[in-house]
RNA sequence: GCCCAGAUGGCGGAACUGGUAGACGCGUCAGACUCAAAAUCUGGUAUUCGCAAGGAUGUGCAGGUUCGAUUCCUGUUCUGGGCACCA
């Protein structure tokens, strides 16, 4: 009997299926445990092998916990609103949800090749109506709130305006994030304001509220661009120029949760390095806002600072160029300039902004005045300082910040020292231990001090505050698009209201086209009934579904409300959330900002919505290229079909950039491939070797199969390496379609099967860990399967497993392994649980142990691993019922307990010799033996120890 | 540019709390079985000097702490992820 991989897991799959093996209940007494994936994305290219490293390991993990005894919720579904189907359809005219729906039908066929135990039944997609309209009653009802600092929680917004008519806005002042043109009001006054002022006001404290934003806007394309669709500052798609502009769009108030997403990071597992990347994007900081007077102006410029303490080294001040104050405070011999470079700006992204090294800006012409000393201090534009910033204003300390410092070097803007010797006029010093000069009233104090004495100072004066700020802004929640869920908002007389909840789901309607609506709308705008209806055109981002999923999973056929109050508070949180990295700031602390809002309005009992994040590291795809040689003629490609191999790439590359004429380039390509020819008017033209990327699956290794590569570009000419081999270039890329990278686990699953392909993505090294895919090393995996397979079946005598009383050399191996595999499980560590099951087995086959009461423990700890080859064994046996209810295991020490230990003895750290010493030995008694020891004498030579260090256990070094 | 992470043999990786660096697997070399091949089994395999016993070197790079550092600290290089409309 041989190993069937193909049959054995084609009949448990089936056999799971029939049975409903993996339903789980929300009722049991069993404690229950949670643990969630990160639903994919169901893209065109269909899965890949990245997608089931996280998959696999919280498949581990489930059925580990189910083996464990508790009642697991492991569900699976697909977050299907998204950019990509809205393209495809925008290209092959398919509607997304068609799409969508052949994509996810793909994905699922691929999940159940692997063997996974998802509960299906609970399956969502998040562009289902009896799904989004669940995301839309949570849209209105965080319409319906606003955030009460006094109770620090959301709450009915119905709570504010009872307020407002009680005491104004005295109680509730305006959100730090609201942009409106008063600060205060009374109860008269609101009293006596319209229904659209109010609504106004109103608007600017909601948790979702609409409001203006930036967006990245191509003319020619007459579209919103996502930021991936705009490359070097022009579109993607066609490369037309793409600038800023404002559009009307949709917020959540996640600023008003930032400190309790910042404090609820100590209550949660998450990697450290998740913690610092979460709290350094919420960013908060405490300063100061002060107000500059400016020369010959009514206007004032408020900066805000980290540092007060260094106001007297304030060289200069730079504003964000879209600020409010440029227009009023540039003079006229500036306003060219001013006008010119913010045209610069606006085609220019904001990470672009930041990351360039090159320092641009322009002079407004104005001076601000220091209130202190009177100096007056120039104000400069520049694209370093971004607008949604603290206040979108900066006071320059060039001596003590390196960005500053550039800028004034660049500029000849002269730097006053306030730190004495901290800067050295070669690098500005960031550092808080300086004593003060040059700093007028603050001459001789320490900075740390006088950060306390200048905050006092200003709010005396009246010219400031102390100021707590966040680098994390609101979070924009909506999108010029088709494919996402549609706000549940009527608008008339530009006012926004709710729909009724009763008119939920608000079904997408059907368009004729995916195009762009007029103004920068979205497509819903050219539906006729949809605008005469008033409706919201705007629709939802990727992240509103994704945002509140693993509360679906619960009870996600309830039609009543969006997941039953005793369902949540029975499952809770979720125990293990397996997700990437790349969430790192979106999706988590969206779903947290979600889950926290809804814990306050009292749907849910639980303010974090997972108690420990895995991150799963990221399979890569590793790319392969080709060499094409192009010759550029005044901006035409006139294209070539010749290919060089990787060596010569090298050397031609060398030949270009030492700045040989292209003729030089040309005889170099002549003398590879002496057949070449060109005509003159090249020799004008630019030549350029660019990189390709090549369909991983055509390559081997890294060398071309020429003859595939010739099949699907005819024509080509190949120009090889001396050994006749076309040797292509290799690098680690994201796994995407876009560069031909993608493996498909299908095909290795047939060759292999699914058992052994977990094995093997677990294998492959830490889950934590990204690395790119690669196959060799699964021949090992497989072999390993195959020998357990012999320890039951022989190829000829058939059954070989006995019922024979197992030898203490046998249980000793068996509790090992579960001592291990165990430990090794608990801590996701399955990479080294894998190699463990490959030494028990090895171990078995050496003893020729093929006795039941060995093998029998020892398929219950495959399960989670191999459950396909587990179960058909298990069945062998004879077993009672299905190993998926089976007991784990207990490891039992007095297997493994060991009378004496091989311990390495060193001197001064060298290793010398090794002792076998007894377990119970005192440190005196081992200081005696090793001693005692001839080697060790030798290496003494004599002298005498300064000390002996004995590690139990470990080893042990002598000193001298 | 900013934030986070990683770097160990020919390759993937192991070393869990500062204590024998290289478990396990791949590859490779040698051998057994075989007419032969596949499959399977046995042994070797960091580098270097040496016939050997044995020695020296070795965890990206440069330093530091320690009896002892892959592990801790400082600096640095490279690679990967994120940077607010990809998901």
């Amino acid at each position: 009997m041989e190993y069937n991989f193909r049959e054995i897991e084609k009949k448990w799959q089936q056999r799971w299926k029939d049975t409903d093996a993996y339903k789980v209940s929300n009722n049991s007494s069993k404690p229950k445990y949670y643990v969630l994936d990160m639903f994919p994305y169901p893209s065109g290219a269909g899965l890949h092998v990245g997608h089931p490293l996280g998959y696999i390991a919280s498949d581990i993990f489930a059925r580990f916990k189910r083996l464990k005894g508790y009642n697991v919720l492991h569900p699976m579904g697909y977050d299907a609103f998204g950019l990509p189907a809205e393209q495809y359809a925008i290209e092959h005219g398919i509607h997304p949800a068609v799409s969508t729906g052949q994509n996810i039908q793909n994905f699922r066929k691929q999940l159940d090749n692997i063997g996974f135990c998802f509960d299906w039944s609970r399956e969502v997609r998040t562009s289902d109506p009896s799904y989004y309209k669940w995301t839309q009653w949570i849209f209105l009802q965080l319409f319906k709130s606003f955030y009460n600092r006094q109770t620090n929680g959301a709450e009915s917004i119905d709570a504010l305006v009872a307020s407002f008519e009680k005491e104004g806005n005295a109680v509730h002042p305006f959100p730090a994030s609201a942009d409106y043109e008063i600060t205060s009001f009374t109860a008269e006054d609101w009293k006596g304001f319209s229904e659209k002022q109010q609504q106004d006001i109103l608007m600017n404290y909601r948790i979702a509220y609409c409001g203006y934003g930036e967006v990245n806007w191509c003319e020619a394309l007459g579209t919103v661009l996502a930021n991936d669709e705009v490359v070097n500052g022009v579109s993607e798609r066609g490369g037309y120029p793409v600038v800023k502009k404002k559009l009307r769009q949709w917020y959540l108030r996640i600023t008003e949760y930032a400190d309790r997403l910042l404090q609820g990071l100590e209550q949660i597992e998450f990697s450290d390095a998740m913690k610092e990347m979460q709290g350094n994007w919420i960013g908060k900081s405490s300063g100061a806002e002060i107000e500059f007077e400016i020369a010959g102006s009514e206007a004032l410029l408020r900066v805000y600072t980290t540092r007060p303490d260094t106001i007297f080294g304030v060289d200069f001040m730079v504003i964000a160029p879209e600020h409010d104050l440029v227009e009023r405070i540039t003079t006229e011999a500036q306003k060219a300039l001013v006008e010119e470079y913010i045209t610069y700006v606006k085609s220019r992204s904001d990470r672009e902004r930041q990351a360039e090294k090159k320092i641009t800006g322009c002079s407004t012409g104005a001076y601000a005045v220091n209130p202190f000393d009177g100096k007056q201090i120039p104000i400069w534009i520049s694209e370093y300082v971004l607008a949604g910033y603290g206040t979108g204003a900066i006071m320059a300390v060039p001596c003590g910040d390196e960005r500053d410092f550039k800028f004034a070097q660049h500029f000849n803007i002269p730097i006053t020292n306030i730190i004495g010797s901290y800067f050295n006029g070669e690098e500005a010093s960031p550092t808080k231990d300086a004593i003060l000069e040059n700093s007028g009233f603050l001459n001789g104090t320490p900075m740390r001090k006088a950060i306390d004495i200048v905050c006092d100072k200003v709010e005396e004066m009246g010219i400031g505050k102390r100021k707590i700020n966040y680098k994390m802004r609101d979070a924009a929640f909506s999108r010029q698009r088709y494919w996402g869920e549609p706000f549940p908002i009527k608008w008339i007389d530009g006012i926004a209201y709710p729909l009724d909840e009763s008119a939920l789901p608000l079904e997408l309607p059907h368009v004729d086209s995916y195009k762009p609506g007029p103004d920068g709308e979205g497509p819903l705008a050219n539906i006729e009934s949809w605008t005469s209806a008033n409706l919201e055109t705007n629709t939802m981002p990727g992240y509103a579904g994704s945002s509140w999923y693993f509360l679906r999973y619960m009870d996600p056929h309830n039609n009543a409300a969006f997941c039953d109050r005793k369902v949540s508070d029975y499952w809770g949180q979720v125990d293990l959330y397996i997700g990437g990295t790349e969430h790192a700031v979106g999706h988590l602390l969206y779903s947290r900002m979600w889950t926290k809002c809804l814990y306050d309005l009292g749907f849910i009992g639980h303010d974090e919505p997972y108690k420990k994040l895995v991150n799963q590291g990221m399979i890569q795809g590793s790319s392969r290229f080709v060499y094409r040689i192009e010759f550029i003629k005044i901006g035409v490609n006139l294209s070539s079909s010749i290919y060089v191999s990787l060596s010569h790439y090298t050397r031609l590359l060398e030949v270009i950039n030492s700045g040989f004429s292209i003729h030089q380039v040309l005889e170099e390509i002549k003398h590879l491939y002496p057949k070449f020819e060109y005509f003159q008017p090249l020799t004008e033209s630019e030549i350029r070797v660019t990189p390709i990327h090549i369909d991983v699956n055509i390559v081997d290794g890294i060398e071309l199969n020429i003859d595939k590569f010739l099949e699907k570009n005819p024509d080509s000419i190949l120009i090889k390496e001396e050994d006749g081999k076309y040797i292509c270039g290799a690098e680690t890329e994201k796994m995407s379609k876009r560069y031909y990278n993608v493996v498909n686990p299908d095909e290795i699953v047939n060759k292999y099967g699914a058992d052994t392909f977990r094995m093997y993505e677990m294998f492959l090294g830490p889950v934590e860990q990204s690395k790119p895919w690669d196959t060799k090393g699964i021949e090992g995996v497989h072999r390993f399967l195959r020998k357990l397979w012999r320890l039951f079946f022989d190829e000829i005598k058939g059954k070989v497993w006995t019922d024979a009383a197992a030898t203490d050399a046998e249980l000793k191996v068996l509790h090992k392994a579960i001592k291990k595999i165990e430990e090794d499980t608990e801590r996701f560590s399955f990479n080294t649980a894998v190699s463990a099951f490959m030494v028990c087995v090895n171990e078995l086959a050496d003893l020729k142990c093929s006795k039941k009461a060995i093998l029998q423990p020892l398929l219950v700890l495959l399960t989670p691993y191999a459950p396909h080859v587990a179960e058909e064994l298990w069945a062998a046996l004879g077993s009672e019922g299905s190993i998926l209810n089976a007991a784990y295991p207990v490891f039992e020490p007095k297997y493994l307990i060991e009378s004496s230990k091989e311990y390495p003895i060193s001197v001064n750290g060298k290793l010398r010799t090794t002792i076998n010493l007894p377990l119970d030995i005192t440190k005196d008694q081992v200081e005696e033996t090793v001693l005692a020891n001839d080697v060790i004498k030798k290496w003494l030579e004599g002298n005498s120890p300064k000390k002996v260090i004995y590690v139990p256990g470990k080893m042990v070094n002598v000193v001298i």
